[in-house]
DNA sequence: ACTAAGGCGAGACAAACTGTACCATCTCTG
DNA sequence: CAGAGATGGTACAGTTTGTCTCGCCTTAGT
């Protein structure tokens, strides 16, 4: 036998410089860019290695999504109080959304409504966040900060979606105090004090 | 002289035919879609017509957009309590990005990122809802309704940021129910009682 | 180090798509 | 009715897409 796929280094090293180029492409261009022929030149390697790859387009997109997947938030630490620890991690987010990742999600949202499989992608990657902040939400429902009635997925929702909004369809750069004064309004209704 | 470009029936009876035919491209099968060979085929056009019409793609895209614009919400009758009136327009909202207009919205964010002229078309698409809202807030502050030291526009963005959380990024049905508790869970700790 | 398996580079190729030009025909305006 | 102009249909060159082949190079196992 000859060597796995996904151990061969020749084809790890020709694989990363090609999705390098398709990331740099998508980001400068948007997903129109990201062609076979254009992968190939921006990485310089042939074309036809670009279709070895990936027989369609919409793969690459999908690679490239999956290996840009690394949208982890550390959980921060227990001592803060609820409002804080809210803050911290839709901080983080925010800049998040500010760089690459953004732009990226744009281009998701765009194709997820017409391609299953890139919105089985979006669904995943968009799970991460969301996520950790529930989780971040239900332990202060446990631990008496929040309301005991609190509706977790709904109040997960009313502190991410006003971020979103701004960032995809306003176009607004999220500043720090923006997330600050979104949880505040969004969580001291839910304070027992 | 002869007719204006403008108001020639012949010229707007093949340019509405070239924009159902786009539109419908466009709901179908994303902005890919919509190419100069599509629509022709589809509208029963010459080719050539429709690049007299639209040089570039985007144009068709554009042309799209400000045609759709009619994202016209019905202010609701003032008898209604605050909440009342806030749900019922952001049910109309929700109703709509439920349709094409959900779509055609996906397709904006994906293009508005990289292309600059899509995006001021956004801009204006997108402020008439939110401003019709603001509108129904401040008059809500002014009425008594609602707390003099409420921020209308994050008000704004936290009653609609979550529906296009949930319609364009999670792509979940937005129901009656979720509007509810949303505007409930959102407006009443500005109310007075 | 040697060898066989297999990925890669380079090019050829047909097919489809893009953008433009031309002209005969049809439609509109005055 | 007549002229201006828009459309249909076709032709054309240039580009892009997808597939194939062949010789070279890297890799894994001996």
């Amino acid at each position: 036998m000859k060597a796995d796929k996904k151990t061969n280094p020749q084809v790890q090293r020709t694989r990363e410089l090609m999705l390098d180029a398709a990331a740099d492409l998508l980001s400068r261009g948007g997903p129109e860019a990201v062609t076979h022929l254009h992968v190939g030149e921006e990485a310089g390697v042939a074309r036809a290695t670009v279709y070895r790859h990936w027989p369609n387009r919409a793969d690459i997109l999908l690679d490239l999504l999956h290996r840009g997947a690394s949208m982890d938030f550390e959980p921060p630490s227990v001592d803060l109080p609820i409002e804080k620890r809210v803050a911290e991690g839709l901080l983080a987010a925010a800049g998040a959304l500010g760089g690459a990742a953004g732009r990226t999600l744009s281009a998701m949202v765009g194709l997820a409504e017409w391609d299953a499989e890139v919105s089985a992608a979006l669904e995943q990657l968009t799970e991460a966040g969301p996520r950790l902040l529930r989780q971040m939400l239900a332990a202060g429902v446990e631990a008496g900060e929040l309301a005991a009635d609190t509706d977790v997925d709904l109040l997960a929702d009313r502190l991410i979606g006003p971020l979103f909004l701004r960032r995809l369809l306003y176009h607004d750069v999220l500043t720090d105090a923006y997330v600050e004064r979104l949880v505040a309004a969004t969580l001291s209704p839910h304070l027992p004090n």
